[in-house]
DNA sequence: ACCTGAACACCGTTCAAGT
DNA sequence: ACCTGAACACCGTTCAAGT
């Protein structure tokens, strides 16, 4: 048998199984990340990893807070229509800076500290602009959601796009899949607008939700 | 050997799977959702399915496109925001009518004839009300993806709730999970707000949120 | 204290074979 | 045409045992 040549193995801890299931996230995505390659790229055994980690629940968890701890936030001296935009950038450049990020955000609950420190440092931002207590985690809640909400999208529909292609062609092969032979007047705005749905420019698409909400809410703040 | 007292098999066909399928997604939850379950609920070896359905993916498409199929729509003589009220609340007591439906319609990327029947009336209505063309997707995945994160987030939160609380006593446990000794003073908002982001009234911050949008919509329509 | 061997109870999917 | 047996290549997790 040949021997392993292998460099004086550093020990295991939560960092360094963190930093390589970053990794590996990266390369193989989500659906493909599982204790077990994780635990062969550290040249380990599964069992291992057990012994610095609950369960594949909390590895998410601190992904996920490992990932959100990036974020920079906007000079608090601006005005907030310009720190929620900012804001909103921001995040959505966390999201884009690893894969299936969105889809590990939705996944793990439990926010560690650096979700919650985004969360009030977000909590801290509304309120001073002049949103009632109880409007607060709402508004929150909601611009949150928008930004998961739309990378997620922005993810897939790219990913489409790279494999060539959901329009017109494909769109009339996917309602006869259900009813053998439907009249294409079942679905005469979604074949029109179809050349908008597909490529379209992402930040300005962005933009354009981001400053529905804003508006929104300066309604709310009168 | 005892018999098996087997009530003349009904066959197997797509639309009996389904209808297993969403009968076992409420009663044990997406995620414990398994091809093994659903053949033994029908009394059915797994490999059949595979008979009659491509994989597990095309499966949880089938299962949304089956739930959505449910939805109401507003009369289109009303106003376009009473129109875009309740369809968001229709949407919304849809996605609340089965267990896991919002991760549900997150993983099925592939959208059968219901779904896209949906986006299509949506469609017809934001494009009726004057949205330019390119304008109308960007405004339904606005739509779609605030009610989708708002209930996601219910259900997260409701579930918490039942299982007893995540509010103040917890909250300090958290941060002390990462930094041995965290001064409270790191998360004042967070914690004055605590109360308020534990149980509140859905159906009224629903409103509020889809109003925001309503509002910002509004202004982009002048 | 830290890692492993071995086992457990599962997954989704394929495919030759049976009826 | 429809279903199954048997196999394949995986999962996440536990725990007594080794060092």
């Amino acid at each position: 048998m040949a021997r392993k040549t292998r460099t004086t193995n550093t020990p295991l801890d939560q960092t360094r199984i963190i930093q390589t299931a970053l990794q590996l996230l990266d390369e193989i995505g989500l659906k493909e990340l599982s204790m077990n390659k994780i635990a062969n790229k550290l040249q380990v055994k599964t069992a291992s990893l057990y012994y610095h980690i609950q369960d594949k629940d909390e590895l998410m968890g601190l992904l996920a807070d490992r990932i959100s701890s990036s974020m920079e936030w906007p000079d608090s001296s601006l005005s907030w229509r310009e720190q929620l935009g900012l804001w909103g950038e921001s995040f959505r450049k966390v999201l884009l800076s690893h894969r299936d990020t969105v889809d590990l955000f939705n996944s793990s609950i439990a926010s560690g500290y650096d979700r919650l420190k985004q969360v009030e440092r977000l909590y801290a931002l509304l309120s001073s602009v002049g949103f009632p207590d109880q409007q607060v985690p709402w508004v929150a809640s909601i611009l949150k959601n928008y930004v998961l909400g739309f990378v997620g999208e922005e993810v897939r529909l790219r990913l489409n796009a790279e494999q060539g292609a959901i329009s017109n062609a494909e769109l009339s092969e996917r309602y006869n899949q259900y009813y053998s032979q439907l009249p294409s007047e079942e679905f005469p705005t979604v074949i029109r607008l179809a050349s908008y749905t597909t490529n379209s420019d992402w930040a300005k698409e962005f933009e354009f939700g981001l400053n529905v909400l804003t508006e929104g809410l300066a309604v709310k703040l009168q």
